[in-house]
RNA sequence: GGAUAGAUGGGUGAGUUGGCUGAAACCACAUCCCUGCUAAGGAUGCGUACUGGUAACGGUACCGAGGGUUCGAAUCCCUCUCUGUCCA
């Protein structure tokens, strides 16, 4: 949640930076207004609700001295039938305001770039120089069956569309690659966790999905559950409605989870093949840091899910997302690109936010800074999306003849 | 699924014949004093959020959540959620 205060005081600054995000001005006009609106509506109930509770004393003096309560009991009446009214009118505001502030995504930072889409990301460096091929490499669905790794269609026979299996080698792969995650983001001081599957709507509030993206999530049938669209969800939410000690901090954690998304609005795109899934397998990163350690600790993220992908041998580059292409929650975001020779691209294998406040604030993370109580900042990425990962292992490594190579470090998790 | 007990501040835990209780006490924590050494003792402070005020200092709300009764509720009533124990 956007700071009200902080736009209540500087609406110009904060109106301009959200403008990068597309977010409409008279929108937050309307939310200026609501929120003075709901401070006066406050004051008057809190003026009535005071002068209610110095009666209700009173009359408890008066009774213990035996005085005639008649003409107190009047003007406590009068004046309740007006609280009852100040109280609805509060509440009403109250709700409004909420659901409005709720729905206005993250400021971005100074640094991130103008833009309206991913034409206008910048590219941060290149990693690894993509391999020449002295043959057409192939896409890797092709690879995948013909290896007989991935069986597309037993998983839509299971599931729907946008599900599959994987068999044998595939199947190893992927779980071999979990563990090698796991145990690298472990020795990068990344605490391992693991979480529920399921949460429930305040987790969710927290980190920003609802009540904006109920649409793209799972929900369980007539209960106010969801399944996790990534365990950034969870993680971060470990620490929802706690004031956090600072020698705690920063707190550094990953966790492997299955991921479960409708991809609402993705209809047409990347059908075939295993790039976008309902179920996927995401290894994350989540950090929880003070305010001033958080660009360090980004950075940090960034480096690991790179040395990741570098230990893996694949080509890769950093981008950083314009205004436009920023996530809700993301006051920033680089992205790793990884490359795929089959498609002749750098398709998305890692995104890595700081969302400073904002997820905080939702979620009510704080930590005793000094003797006042201010929120943290929680950053979290992926390291890596697990599915995506075997397809960039599997184009980048694949023979003339069809077979691939696995990669080095994986030898010790697959024998 | 049935029965029963419970849910209080960072922790333990008082308070339930409704009224100066936002909440005793202890622990933890912070600062200071004393002391002087792998200690102990003493003093003070110490919930959260919003809000008025330059400040001093005030106001409102919160004792699992949401309703209700009442001039007034942590305390009474209802619903829900969660936890413990026992039974199927």
């Amino acid at each position: 949640m956007i700071d009200l205060k902080l736009l209540q005081k500087d609406f110009g600054s904060v109106s301009d930076k959200l403008l990068k995000k597309g977010v409409d001005i008279k929108l937050l006009d309307l939310l200026k207004r609501k929120n003075e609106e709901l401070k006066s509506a406050k004051a008057n109930y809190e003026t009535l609700q005071a002068a209610q509770n110095s009666m209700s004393r009173e009359f408890g003096i008066y009774k213990k001295e035996g005085k005639d309560i008649s003409e107190l009991k009047e003007r406590v009446d009068a004046n309740k039938i007006k609280i009852a009214e100040a109280l609805e009118a509060q509440r009403t505001k109250q709700d409004e305001l909420e659901s409005l502030a709720m729905s206005i995504p993250n400021i971005p930072d100074d640094d991130v770039p103008e833009g309206e889409d991913e034409c206008s990301n910048v590219e941060l460096k290149k990693i690894l120089t993509p391999r020449e091929f002295n043959f057409t490499p192939k896409e890797h669905w092709e690879l995948a069956e013909q290896n007989g790794w991935i069986d597309f269609e037993r998983g839509v026979k299971l599931a729907t569309s946008r599900f599959s299996v994987s068999f044998g080698m595939g199947a190893k792969l992927e779980r071999a690659l979990i563990n090698f995650m796991l145990n690298f983001n472990s020795k990068r001081g990344f605490q391992e966790v693991s979480v529920p599957s399921i949460v429930n709507r305040a987790a969710l509030e927290g980190t920003g999905q609802l009540p904006k993206f109920e649409d793209d999530l799972y929900k369980i049938e007539n209960q106010e559950l969801f399944l996790i669209p990534t365990a950034e969800v969870p993680v971060t939410n470990l620490y929802q409605d706690e004031i956090l000690s600072p020698s705690q901090l920063p707190i550094k954690m990953t966790a492997y989870t299955s991921c479960f998304r409708k991809e609402a609005g993705a209809a047409g795109r990347d059908t075939r093949g295993m790039i976008r899934q309902h179920q996927f397998h995401k290894v994350e990163l989540v950090s929880i840091t003070k305010p001033q350690d958080s660009d360090k600790v980004f950075d940090e993220m960034v480096q690991t899910a790179s040395d990741l992908l570098s230990a893996l041998e694949l080509p890769h580059r950093l981008v950083m997302l314009c205004g436009g292409d920023l996530g809700f929650g993301a006051a920033k975001t680089v992205d790793l690109e990884v490359w795929l020779p089959g498609q002749n691209s750098y398709r998305e294998i890692s995104s890595v936010s700081n969302t400073r406040e904002f997820q905080a604030r939702r979620a009510k993370i704080r930590y005793k800074d000094e003797n006042k109580n201010s929120f943290v900042h929680t950053l979290n990425g992926s390291s890596l999306a697990v599915g995506r990962t075997m397809v960039a292992i599997m184009e980048n490594f694949q023979n003339e003849d069809g077979s691939i190579t696995i990669p080095k470090v994986l030898e010790p998790y697959i024998n």
